[in-house]
DNA sequence: TGGATCATTTTTGCATTCAAAATAGAGATG
DNA sequence: CATCTCTATTTTGAATGCAAAAATGATCCA
């Protein structure tokens, strides 16, 4: 196996919440599940602690990391300008042939919405937000927003969704797909602004923090 | 020596080009030089490459990353993003006491330029730059600003400046100053912008590209 | 019974070792 | 003389082993 997918494993695992925010990370259990000695299981850990994934204890092992309000906070409002900046470069670079496609994943997305299919849902609107990232033509800003995307994931397809949000949320990919179909960057990079901030406001008020309260709510369930 | 001090050293190292990009990096040498074995060393590298500034070759080691034209102006571009979004911030957040740390640093860098002394204008340039995107008060935000930094480094201050161009930069900083003194977030958004862009075109025409080209000179010389 | 102290076990971090892969070099061949 | 092939050496990547640190828990004493 080859580092890089070690790393993406393990990624997966916390993502998931396999390994919740706060818990120890077994060394050796991991190293058997992946079928690793503990030298390149610990090579991933140090990747996935710069990336902001894995917290790690000098002489005390390393936790999968816990996301504070604050942090949580921070994360959005990166997210936030690295979104607004990828739709100003999207709409100067993309082609019609992507944007085609990018209509095509709104459509199916919009069809989830319909048929009240949360999880569909929110895999298709992560296609969209990822398609008009990757539409900017700027790895390195593709990269970053995947490392800062994955952060905020959890957190961002758990929460509760109310009809009224999900309405607005639904109107305002109506415009997104808008503002990019008339190549308006300026006015895509606004409305994705709105968007995000709009999804921050719920994710916070949803209680999120994986702080003390969450972690009692582990417990207790 | 601490994991995070072995990665900072090795950092050092590549930004100091002592190991010039597209380079081998010699696994026993910088062993002995730290005084460490192969186990954290290899750490240290793989999170540098996760960072952007080595390259991993499967089963060829690892070498100093090497930068095209195109990385060039992507770091360029998410730098900008970067920027202008702690410019926004940083006139929301920042004290009144912050802008006067920055006033007292933009004047010495004044009087660096006036005295033409280039090394010591450029730490200034850079203490300025740092300061307004630690005073946007989002740790996540400067995080990813030093490693995008730390990728441009050698090309931006390495670049050789014209006095057309080092009275624009300074005068740029200058509405710069002015327009965090107002806290007018927009207007120092766009400065910022513009400021970066006139760099990024420095850095590209002084034909930066650390490739086949400057790899020649490199051995010619 | 509560808590402090010290031995035992476990875990961590790193050096070393070992197998596999890549590179270099000598010799053969056209 | 250039090129190809096959072996020897080096280098890489990962498993193991070992010393130091931390966690555990057993014992003693107030």
């Amino acid at each position: 196996m080859l580092h890089e997918e070690v790393v993406g494993r393990i990624r997966d695992i916390l993502l998931d919440g396999e390994i919740p925010p706060g818990a120890r990370i077994p060394e050796r259990e991991l190293c058997e599940r992946l079928e690793i000695s503990r030298t390149p299981l610990r090579e991933a850990l140090k990747v996935l602690a710069a990336e902001g994934l894995v917290q790690l204890l000098p002489h005390r092992g390393s936790r999968a990391a816990k996301l504070t309000d604050k942090d949580m906070r921070d994360l959005f409002e990166v997210c936030q300008g690295l979104e607004a900046l990828a739709g100003e470069l999207a709409c100067e670079r993309i082609t019609d042939r992507k944007i085609a496609e990018i209509a095509a994943a709104h459509a199916a997305m919009v069809q989830h919405y319909r048929e009240g299919d949360l999880l569909q849902y929110y895999r298709g609107n992560r296609a969209i937000h990822e398609g008009i990232v990757n539409a900017a033509g700027n790895p390195v800003l593709a990269a970053l927003y995947a490392t800062v995307t994955a952060r905020i994931r959890r957190a961002r397809y758990v929460t509760p969704m109310t009809p009224q949000r999900w309405a607005l949320a639904v109107s305002e990919h109506e415009a997104i797909l808008n503002a990019l179909q008339r190549r308006d960057g300026a006015g895509l990079s606004h409305i994705l602004r709105a968007h995000l901030r709009h999804k921050r406001e719920e994710v916070l008020q949803a209680g999120f923090a994986e702080t003390e309260t969450s972690e009692l709510a582990l417990k207790i369930a």
